[in-house]
DNA sequence: GAGTGGTCTAGACCACCAG
DNA sequence: TGGTGGTCTAGACCACTCC
């Protein structure tokens, strides 16, 4: 058997985290069927080329996806039941990604692309004094058509390479891959989850009645530093009739 | 400096788990205070007395916590606001855990302990087929003395020891620790975070206006093995006028 | 007893940030 | 230029499950 091996072509990302993606394609592919028991570790580690730590590190995360399950003494086998239509909190996904996750085409309608001048009230909104202009993008997306999430986006401008750098944002762009591009990687955000009774505005969007709770997720997120500075914060309101959230918790490390 | 050791007193836990709650230790009692540089990771991992990808693991926990923050090339940093009046949902805490986290006094108010009968509304509830008689305690969970979420939770009768195992449940314990002295240990849980209307019994409890949203957290706790069969499952509504719910997300592994 | 996952270590090498 | 965190490896040993 070959062609397991972790391709090394991809961009430059963590070795655990390409180990990951292809487990996962050999599941998406069905080289891995559902309810098969994978290689013992150090064989599969071979077969992939990396370390047995830095497999384990992937196939810790693809059980905590449901994805695969691990019986010690046994053996890891892949879940009976893998694709979910809910969207898991532990990873950060884009919301064009965390769509197309699900097998669905992404889209998005009335996008809007603006400069705004911080006032008050979104300093109350975003928890933060702000110092200078932000780029705001408002667009509601959707999965097959169906309208799954709002969205409202603020990114500051002076932490851009040049202050018109997005202005020519499209409707099916992926904000994170333009910030990427633009030297911004995103890696981690924090996230509110709040539970809304779906307004006029809300209600319109997403055809529900008013007052339908509805989730909302206010993120601020993070490049690789840290740094003590988001870089983009951003609001998500679910239509909770179609999608559900969910999140995998752990009692121990 | 003595003392920094990890205790090797306390239960059978993951190094990198006494790792962590060692740091924590050194937190709160102001040994290492807001905005301190920790030592060098090869410095603080032997000092603690474990390697440095443990100590790692720890950190890297920490990080996510908010309770640490890392800078590359410069050094690892006590963060400035470390407490929250939040509850993070990638640890899982017993109700009474995470109320204490907040440094509050847990308790308990409107306790039911009962046995119940599997129907099809109740396996409907628990999206299960239910095979057997199932131990039912609902209770209201208060922070001082304040109402922050009410809890209602089901355990199969045929996975504890004894049928009448839990019948002297009282207010103030704590169902992880019972069913760990039963020899059933609580590792993860699996969250779907549903948001929810307050109807009449949500308003009574916390006193909260009707159509108050509110969060509903429906959880199936499995074991150490996973095992496919969960041998918990709770739903938490959340006052989300005094508790707020927030996680941290990664983009990346 | 044989084989599996679970845990932990020691250490090499790299990328980044400061002076 | 020197020290920091970031990454990855090889391998030892243990605990569990099944035959």
């Amino acid at each position: 058997m070959v062609g397991w091996a972790v391709q090394d072509k991809r961009e430059r990302l963590p070795l655990a985290e390409r180990t990951l993606v292809r487990l996962k394609q050999l599941v998406h592919s069905g080289v891995l069927q559902p309810g098969d028991r994978l290689p013992a570790e150090p064989e599969l580690a071979a077969r992939l080329g990396v370390s047995r730590p830095t497999l384990r590190a992937a196939i810790a995360q693809l059980v905590t996806e449901m994805v695969l399950e691990r019986r010690r003494g046994v053996g890891t086998f892949v879940r009976p039941h893998a694709p979910r239509f809910s969207h898991g909190l532990e990873r950060l996904l884009g919301t064009g990604e965390s769509v197309e996750q699900l097998g669905m085409r992404a889209g998005a309608v009335n996008l809007l692309v603006e400069h705004v001048e911080p006032d008050a009230d979104l300093e109350a909104r975003l928890e933060c004094r702000l110092e200078g202009a932000l780029l705001h993008i408002s667009r509601t997306r959707t999965a097959d058509g169906q309208r799954v999430l709002h969205c409202e986006e603020w990114v500051p401008l002076n932490v851009l390479p040049t202050t018109r750098a997005l202005d020519d944002f499209s409707d099916s762009d992926s904000l994170y891959d333009r910030l990427r591009d633009a030297g911004l990687e995103i890696a981690t955000a924090m996230s509110k989850i709040i539970p809304l009774a779906a307004d006029p505005f809300v209600s319109a969007t997403f055809d529900l009645a008013r007052g339908t709770p509805v989730v909302l997720l206010r993120q601020w997120h993070y490049g690789r530093g840290s740094r003590d500075r988001w870089v983009l914060y951003s609001e998500n309101i679910y239509n909770s009739t179609a999608v559900e959230l969910h999140a995998v918790r752990r009692r121990e490390l």
